[in-house]
DNA sequence: CGCCTCATGTGAACGCTGTCAACATAGGGC
DNA sequence: GCCCTATGTTGACAGCGTTCACATGAGGCG
């Protein structure tokens, strides 16, 4: 039924696609992955699926809706390369820290691995943030949470103070967050990797001796 | 000469307009405060003026172009709020954290007063960042530059490791930054005065702690 | 087996955008 | 007082998101 012909584009022998939105969304995130959100005009997308531009809107109520739904693509994306990373860490009160700095380094390092798509992961206000928290058990683990659980860890462990631990959860993602920011489209974009490594080492230092300090 | 009728309209009597290129950037500037970068579009802001679309091609090369000056005018307008908050603080080295946090305060509070022009002052690669770094008797201050100094302070007084300083700049711009963005664009953009006050606290006791602290 | 419904796709169109090329105007230096 | 040139205008083009009316055909129902 479906070949392609000139790479991504296109061509169909039935009038019926069968998977136009899935392929719409692979389409999509493929050039937000490329170009980041700007990239994503649904006319382009349509064309390489080999479809009217039309089509599109029989899955997607808009542009936004289109992008809001790359944008949690690149979320689950973004939580599965820091699940990665945490898997590499012991468990374990006595590796709470650890496990602290693996997902704050995972955070950044995907950003920097995938600026189109952390771009678009974070853009307006298709985000589904703390305020109502997702599931623990959610099948698709957002990043927001992984950090999360972490400092949970912490605050049992003890080294995190209770009552600091509600706020410490923003104060964290702020700085691990920042800094993804500034590495992929702010002024930071033109570090090179030893640079970036020195920052994002220090940085993760600086949260966890921050956080955990008794003075 | 120049009148204006509807407010935001004007009309005018003379073929030449006689102070465009500010008349443009002014309008841009206001349509970038109230609806963020997205907001700036170069015909309707020509209309605005009361001058054809392509009057704007004579004093700026392209709609990125605009945009690239309001993010410059926006971070100037940024340094400017940091700096009174700087003002009210004493100066010597007893007060150097105290500086510290009202750098870092008067950054993140402007993002949140100001919240289109923040997001277009760091947008793209429209950004003087730190790798060339401003002059500091720069007559337009960086806000990058505002926080550079307040860790140079911290240095002289000796409470931050010169080893760690030059990276230091880095983790602390990020840590803020990041509050800045979750809170204008980001997840945490519904949070109240009061969370974001204590949210901005404990970001600003965590950066200064964790960068001065010693193990 | 055949029909009919309705989800899914198409075509043409609208208004908007950024941008270009050719032309109009008039202010300031000789 | 005249012309040069910076500045502003008109008209056009291609491409965008989006809508409306119509076409197609796969799947359920008799």
């Amino acid at each position: 039924m479906w070949t392609v012909s000139t790479p991504g584009r296109a061509h169909r022998t039935t009038y019926h696609h069968g998977d136009l939105r899935n392929a719409l969304v692979e389409a999509a995130t493929a050039a937000v992955r490329a170009g980041g959100p700007a990239a994503l005009v649904v006319r382009e997308i349509a064309r390489e699926v080999g479809v009217s531009p039309n089509a599109a809107y029989r899955h997607f109520a808009s542009h936004a809706d289109l992008l809001a739904t790359v944008a949690a693509v690149a979320r689950r994306d973004m939580a599965r390369a820091m699940l990665e990373r945490l898997a590499g860490v012991p468990g374990g009160p006595r590796a709470a820290h650890a496990r602290l700095g693996a997902v704050g380094r995972g955070y950044v390092e995907y950003a920097v691995a995938e600026p189109g798509l952390f771009r678009a992961a974070f853009d307006g206000a298709a985000v589904a943030g703390p305020p109502g928290a997702a599931d623990p058990r959610d099948p698709h683990p957002d990043p927001w949470w992984l950090l999360q659980e972490r400092l949970d860890e912490l605050a049992a462990t003890g080294d995190l103070d209770p009552d600091r631990r509600a706020v410490a959860g923003t104060t964290a993602w702020a700085a691990v967050h920042g800094l993804a920011v500034l590495l992929v489209e702010g002024p930071l974009a033109g570090l090179g990797a030893a640079d970036r490594e020195a920052v994002l080492t220090d940085l993760l230092r600086t949260v966890d001796e921050g956080l955990t300090a008794r003075r």
